[in-house]
Parts: structure tokens; sequence; C-alpha cells
DNA sequence: CGTTCGCTTGAACTAATTCAAGATAAGTGG
DNA sequence: CCACTTATCTTGAATTAGTTCAAGCGAACG
């Protein structure tokens, strides 16, 4: 494996800081999968096979009701972990990761996984801490979910938006991944139509700019005011 | 710490079939914490000092809202662990933990957790199975919570504690602890009203009978039907 | 150039909330 | 044991946030 590909290990919060030599084995145990947009690393359901970081491209993680509605639970970019719990034990993947551009990512099997965890017994504890900070964000958006209107929620997801993968536009913030009104509702647990409404609104009063698969955050301080539903 | 303790170890998920010396050595380096009924064991933003096990008593993980709702995270029976995360990294405990009854449970402190894991590191992987498992349950109570109605996570909520704490009686099968509206409420997203209206709608087509902070389930079959939304 | 896909908007509808009033039952203290 | 207080629960009526459905617009794409 190139060591390109060692030193891109640095960039996610899993390997950060680990000792120069066991990112080299870690490389070395990885290999790399290459997915096309629209196609899927896995799905729920699947036996866990491998857990993956990804490096290149984007990534939506979601579930799919029985009834075949659609849930986003995350959109991930480099560099991001994803999969350890179920590859850890051998599990299925509770959800989708469906690849939203064409995309890469290293890849660990099982195998290659338990070898790692033996040698480093640490990175058994960092996985640890992982889910542990995944699950207390999951939890914020859970209550937020439980107790919140959907003008707020979509508030805040379009603030989360613009701080991981904003790019500054001549007007404001952009956010940086092509989002569907679709891709927002599933996002805030609500319908397409009402986001469409909700961004019509804001674009009104001059908050967002939007257009086809984009946002564009003109005044961030409105919109948190709104998020912390201020006057 | 008496035998009784590390006995009451094996009941939990955590513990279960680990060697007999290390169970000793955990129940000697733990303490006995007894917490009256409304009290907290620990409230959201304390800083995390202990990792708890339940053995007596009943209690509720919440969390309030900014604006003073409450929402409920889970129910806690013995024996049941809880505060593995925060307690680990020495963060802060993201939610409140309070008894509903007078209860107690085995306590680690840091150092004495710190110890435990590194003197048996199959235990970092037990924590990250734990996690691991929660996080998939709350993934998919934020799946329901964002894709079903009232009516149907009603049912979900209650065939879930009957399943947990249920007691069979005269007339069906009991929730075995005192359970007010306005808990079901907290636990399924709604109100107290909604809540009460169906439950009402259900004693009155023979699926519960229902009293004050009592719930009994009388007709499963159909309770379930409401919950995978049959006709 | 036409088709597709994403988006917008209006209108009707509905699930659920909010508020108010009162009923029922469980403690509490005289 | 009874009256008083408090907490839980019920129910109706009004209101609202959000959904659903239908129709049509406009930009992108082959």
């Amino acid at each position: 494996m190139s060591s390109v590909d060692h030193q891109l290990l640095r960039q996610c919060a899993y390997f950060a800081g680990m000792p120069e030599a066991i990112l080299q084995t870690a490389a070395a145990s990885a290999h790399s999968r290459r997915i096309l947009g629209g196609e899927f690393f896995f799905q729920q359901g699947d036996h866990a096979s491998h857990f993956y970081v990804l490096i290149e491209g984007n990534a939506r993680l979601s579930q799919i009701t029985p009834e075949g509605r659609q849930i986003i639970m995350g959109l991930l970019r480099p560099v991001h972990e994803i999969g350890i719990i179920a590859a850890i034990d051998g599990s299925r993947y509770p959800l989708d990761l469906q690849a939203t551009q064409d995309s890469v990512a290293l890849a660990w099997d099982q195998a290659a996984l338990r070898a790692l965890l033996e040698a480093e017994p640490i990175l058994a504890l960092r996985a640890l801490r992982m889910v542990s900070a995944r699950f207390v964000e999951l939890q914020e958006r859970y209550r937020e979910l439980a107790t919140e209107r959907v003008e707020r929620r979509l508030a805040r997801a379009v603030l989360r938006l613009v701080a991981q993968v904003g790019q500054p536009s001549s007007d404001g913030i952009t956010i940086g991944l092509p989002l569907a009104r679709q891709d927002l509702a599933e996002l805030t647990g609500t319908t397409l139509f009402t986001v469409s409404r909700t961004l019509s609104a804001w674009e009104e009063a001059g908050i967002i700019r939007s257009a086809r698969e984009r946002v564009t955050l003109c005044d961030a301080v409105r919109l948190q005011a709104i998020a912390e539903d201020l006057p």
C-alpha cells in the first residue's frame, strides 16, 4: 500500500496520532475499494464484512423503513470511518452506505481488523470513544426530532452542513455538495414540500439563496436565531 | 464486597461469562450507592465520575431540552449497566439518571474502571459491543420517530415495556412499574393528552386495561397489528 | 428539441397539539 | 374515618403545523 494512503489515515480521528509503525501496518492490511456514484458500499442487513475509511468522494448513510420510506442518518465525506461496530463483531450492517459520487474507501476485512486491534489494543478504546461520540450526537438529534418543529430542525441541519462542508462563495457560504430538497427532508424527518416552502420563505427573507441541489447561507445570524428559537 | 454482589454481576451483559477471578476483582473495586426515589444518580452535564450497575430499584434516563421539556431515553431496571462511555473518557454525562424508586447501584470510579479495563482488555471490546448495540437500538427509535405516527410508536413502546417488565396478571400482562401517561408521552415524543386519548380508545376496543400509572396488555395480537401498521 | 428531474405553489385535509374544565383517585392530617 | 389537598387522568373544542395531492414551471441533459 502506498505511503499516500498511510498518511491519509492520520486525517481520520480513529488513527490520528498513532505511531508511524502502526499506520503502516494498518495501511498494509487494507485494500482500497472504488464505488461509482449511486452504488452501495453495503446495504442494510448485509453481513458486515469490512471496516471502511472513506478517502475520496461522498456517501450517504441511510435507513429504509419497511414501508419504503428513506431516512438519512448522516452524510459522509473524506476522511471518515464507518462500519467498525458491525465489522468487529461480524453482525449485520444496520443501514445502507451509498456513494453519492464516485468514491474510494480503504477497507479492512474482519481478520485484518482483528489483527490490528490485537496488535494495538488502544484501538479498541478509540473505537469505543468514536462510537460513543456518535451515540451522544444521535441522542441529541433524537431529542431535537422529538421536541422541535420542522423549521428549527431544518435550520440546524443547514447550519451543520455549512459547518461541515461549507465553501465560501460570492454572497455567503455554500454547502459543498449536491443537496436536493428531498435529501434535506430525509435528514430532518419531514417532506420535500415542507422543505421547499421553508427554503422559499428563508430566501424571501434574505437568509439563504438556493438553487437546484444547492444552498448558500447568507445570514448565519438569523438562521442561528431560528435554530435556537429566538425572536 | 460481599459474594452476593459479585454473583449479581453475572446477570448483566457486560460481565456475563467472565472468569470468577475477574468478577471478584471487579466487585472488590466497586462501592455501592443507595439513591432515594426521585433523586439523581447524576445529571446532564455532571462530570462523569462513575460507571454504574443498577442492582435494585428502577431508574429513568432522560434529557431535558433548553426549554425545559423532558424526554425519556430509557427506563432501567436491574441488572443494567450505565455510564461507561462517559466514565471511560472522563467527559460529562449527556443525560440524567434519576431513580424512580429507592434504588441501589454498584459504582466504579474512573481509577477503578481503568484498572479493570487494563487487567482485562476484553472488557474494552465488551463495552464497545454494548454501546454499539444501544446505538443500533437508538437508530431504530430515531427512524420510528421520524416516520411513524403516534399511535404506532405508542404501541411499540407498550409492547417493549411489556416484554421488558411484564408481569402476568388476571386478565393479561401488566407493565411492572408505575408508568404515568406523561411518561409514555415523553417516551414516544408526544403529549400527555394524545397518550390518554389513545389508551382510552384501546381500552374501549379491549386491547388494554389501564388505571392510574398502570397498563395491562390484554390483546397482544391486536396491539402488535397496530405496531406494524396492519389492518 | 424534447424529456426528465428537481423544484414550487396552491388547496384540501388530517394528525396532533394546545387550552380549559372537570372527573377520579391517592395520599395527608385532623 | 372524613375532609382536604394534590396528582393523575379524561374529554371536548379550537387551533395549527405539517402532509398529501395535483398541477405546472424551469433548468439540465441526452
